[in-house]
RNA sequence: AGCGGGGUGGGGCAGCCUGGUAGCCCGCCGGGCUCAUAACCCGGAGGUCGGUGGUUCAAAUCCACCCCCCGCUACCA
């Protein structure tokens, strides 16, 4: 099977903060999953870099757009590196393929006549020589008289509003005051494929509940047009004819980026035929892991313009969407720093910490709450000392009484039966993952720890040592053999560490694929052991924080 | 306002779609063990599932209404 892995793009302007982190990782368990099951995964995303925001925070930077974003590309891609994110194809929407990619499929959709035009008006800002979208409008609110109102809505008593409607509207980036002007766009004329897909949502069983009830009930409602084109100047140019001037959406080129990224990754590798295989092949399924603010973009817009392209496209199989993160209670804010943010996170703990504990708080059914005495006790009782201890009390075991090699053994029948319990237990992690629960799915490789620490327990080989030598050995053999398959589920999801403890068990290569995780192995000659975690204090953590953000020592801080 | 999600022992969550005497982790109390990072293992106390009404032999689970929290509403990305 086939396999394209994707997670929405991050937008550049900022350092990425643990919210956008969950998307990320959560694609990269799975994609790491597919592979170990020994599919053929493409895994995929990119920086979205275009755009009003961009264009404005380079203004204000005195650089220029593709300065700003040059930097910021290589800063996070680097941050997802360390993070583990085994991606194939971490590409920009500034990179050329992607460039000529969304402009040939625009055009081939202008062409297939599902592309219309249409003059509107809108507030522009004379100052800064650019049209002004709804949300860089502030005025007063014509309904409550609050005066930082927005131009698509007021902050303060909660209505919808019209740029228009603002009592002396200003520009959001200079404080001028904006004049209407007539400016023409190109719609992407979306409502001809509302019955498509609403079969092909209907049809769609492993949608996950948000994402079909959502998407169902817009299609209800009834669709609208989208435009496609923006006075930007920092974009796509438009390929239409007369638009010149113009730049494509950031969300309508964006999304483009699942199938340019796997073109470019197969150019890399000198295989372009192998795009066609993978984004056309009957048996290529596509997963996109999203914040649930955009599902109907993933279940509507995107699938929509595959259609309309007549490209022969597959469509998305599974919208893997979750609920929110808060941080602390709380919405994470740049502007009030209420949150952590990636490069923070990588100054305070390693990767694999993070991973662990934003897979386990994964909003998969509701928001979700980042919270510090959450995570130093999840860190600490379960990571750490369920885990962790496991791992150190088997191997330091075989160091101390057995000269750091496994015996040959012949496994007795109680050893049998833990393995074989294992074996259930790994069934039911890849369930769980089959259906992306990834948090079940992390909870019971937990529990797998709890299976050794139980059978270690009960079979006291520091007794039987003395005693009953060959029941001891039979337990060593066991329990090294328990952490062997272990290693293999912990690979997907703690990629650092289980490469670790690979390396400790005195195993070669990497972690075994699944097929291989439960076949047993003897006389092996472990290498050094040191515990694979430490437990962590919030005070210090904090401080720490404290500190990072005062010297400035991330880029994060500085912003 | 409309739409969507949620309200389950002290804290964090699962169960609800496919109704049948409430499950997991932490914490708490008691016990065991000493190989291990004061880690590990066993047992126990503690909830009637936001409220009201209804359907049913039976409801956390289905229906109706109400209360509270959160998010979204498509030219912010």
């Amino acid at each position: 099977m086939r396999w394209i892995v994707a997670s929405a793009w991050p937008y550049i302007n900022a350092v990425p903060h643990l919210g956008t982190l969950i998307q990320v990782l959560s694609s990269d368990v799975y994609a790491r999953y597919r592979r170990k099951k020994g599919d053929s995964v493409v895994f995929v995303s990119g920086s979205d870099e275009h755009g009003t925001p961009i264009e404005i925070e380079a203004i204000r930077k005195g650089i220029s757009p593709k300065e700003l974003t040059d930097k910021m590309h290589s800063y996070v891609s680097d941050l997802f590196n360390r993070f583990g994110i085994s991606y194939d194809n971490y590409t920009r929407t500034e990179s050329p393929t992607h460039v000529k990619f969304v402009q040939e499929f625009y055009m081939r959709i202008y062409e297939n006549g599902h592309i219309f035009e249409k003059e509107t008006e809108q507030l522009y800002c004379p100052n800064d020589k650019m049209f002004l979208p709804d949300r860089f409008v502030i005025g007063t609110c014509p309904y409550c008289g609050y005066e930082k109102a927005h131009g698509d809505q007021c902050d303060k008593c909660g209505r919808l509003l019209n740029p228009t409607d603002l009592i002396n509207p200003r520009c959001a980036i200079c404080g001028a005051e904006p004049e209407l002007r007539r400016t023409k766009h190109w719609f992407f004329d979306l409502p001809k494929f509302s019955d498509k897909l609403k079969e092909y949502i209907e049809s769609n069983e492993q949608l996950p509940d948000n994402a079909r009830s959502m998407s169902l009930s817009m299609i209800e409602d009834g669709l609208k047009p989208r435009s496609i084109t923006r006075d930007n100047k920092w974009g796509i140019p438009a390929p239409f004819p007369g638009a010149e001037g113009k730049t494509i959406y950031v969300w309508m080129e964006a999304v483009l980026g699942y199938v340019s990224a796997v073109k470019e990754h197969f150019e890399r590798l000198d295989k372009p035929e192998e795009f066609d295989e993978f984004w056309k092949g009957k048996d290529t399924k596509s997963i996109y892991f999203i914040g649930k603010d955009n599902i109907p973009f993933h279940t509507l817009i995107f699938p929509a313009l595959l259609m309309a392209s007549e490209g022969g496209y597959v469509l998305p199989y599974n919208v893997a969407s979750t609920e929110f993160l808060l941080f602390e209670g709380e919405k994470f804010s740049k502007r009030e720093r209420i949150g952590i943010w990636l490069d923070e996170a990588l100054a305070l703990l390693p990767a694999d910490y993070w991973r662990f504990y934003m897979i386990y708080i994964r909003p998969e059914t509701k928001d979700a709450n980042f919270s510090w005495d959450d995570m130093v006790a999840k860190i600490n009782d379960e990571l750490n000392d369920t885990l962790g201890n496991l791992i150190h009390r088997v191997l330091s075991f075989i160091k101390s009484r057995y000269n750091g090699i496994v015996p040959n053994a012949q496994l007795d029948e109680e050893s049998e039966e833990m393995l074989k319990e294992a074996k259930e237990i790994a069934g039911r992690i890849e369930d769980n993952l089959e259906r992306v629960k990834l948090r079940d799915a992390l909870k019971e490789f937990l529990e797998m720890a709890r299976l050794g620490n139980r059978f270690f327990n009960s079979r006291e080989p520091w007794r039987d040592i003395k005693e009953n030598k060959p029941r001891a050995d039979s337990t060593v053999v066991a329990s090294f053999n328990l952490l062997k398959a272990m290693a293999s589920y912990m690979h997907i999801f703690m990629p650092f560490s289980a490469e670790k403890l690979w390396r400790m068990m005195g195993l070669d290569g990497e972690p075994a694929p699944f097929s291989d995780a439960f076949n047993i192995v003897t006389e092996i000659q472990l290498r050094e052991v040191e515990p694979l975690f430490h437990k962590v204090n919030k005070e210090e953590l904090q401080e720490r924080l404290e500190e990072i953000r005062e010297k400035g020592e991330v880029l994060s801080a500085r912003e």
